[in-house]
DNA sequence: ATTATATATCGCAAATATACGATAATAAAA
DNA sequence: TTTTATTATCGTATATTTGCGATATATAAT
């Protein structure tokens, strides 16, 4: 049992869930705050305002770059995180989108 | 270890964390997508469609129901579902407002 | 009253996510 | 070259999520 069922699902809506996931943590959304506040965004800093231990920022830094959401380049002994822009713009359509997209569909709907 | 620290972000990075979990699977955005579609939202017409057993659709019902996306009312001998627009508007800009955010806090840098 | 239908809940198994200490890896500084 | 500093990864413990069969619950139909 629990085998993974996501596939089952239309690609869509596998990138949106995936999204989603990405942003379903409180400590990944201040990081991309932080990230976003800061002209040099330095692993080191974010660590120090988080009240995470650094091997855990490092793991939800890690998830925030397989979703795309931020790049990050080593930078001789220190690492350097910012926001892709490209892709998060690319998923804040994707998102508001499927907002429009529900709400178009049922604009002209009473129920419940 | 592994004690929950959710807790030691802001409210508002929760309440957008909890959105985003609510969102975090695509069985869940394909039932939005399916409620949305509908003039009448009954519970049995979501599970035939869904690639998923009968318990489990019930269990990704209930999680929207706690995020506050959809409502739900018992209907005699069935159940109706509908999107909630109230919390779902209000969470869709709570969203725009982060991606506004973080976009007008960075728009003049280039970093990385 | 019995049967059939629709949905929710329980209990369990497996998979993922969260968190952190310890340690590895790498480069700057001494 | 040894030390120090920074970040990533490993291993592990625990918590949560996912999925489903079985069962409970409640209504409609017979």
């Amino acid at each position: 049992m629990a085998i993974n069922k996501k596939e089952a699902f239309t690609p869509i809506d596998q990138k949106l869930a995936d999204l989603a996931k990405a942003m379903s943590h409180p400590a990944r959304i201040a990081i991309l705050r932080i990230l976003a506040a800061h002209n040099s965004c330095i692993c080191g800093e974010i660590v120090e305002v988080m009240p995470l231990a650094q091997a855990t920022v490092s793991q939800h830094l890690k998830e925030l770059l397989n979703a795309g959401l931020i790049k990050g380049t080593v930078d001789g002994k220190k690492s350097c995180y910012c926001i892709n822009w490209d892709t998060f713009k690319d998923f804040n359509a994707e998102f508001n989108t499927l907002f429009g997209d529900l709400q178009i569909i049922a604009s002209n709907q009473s129920c419940c």
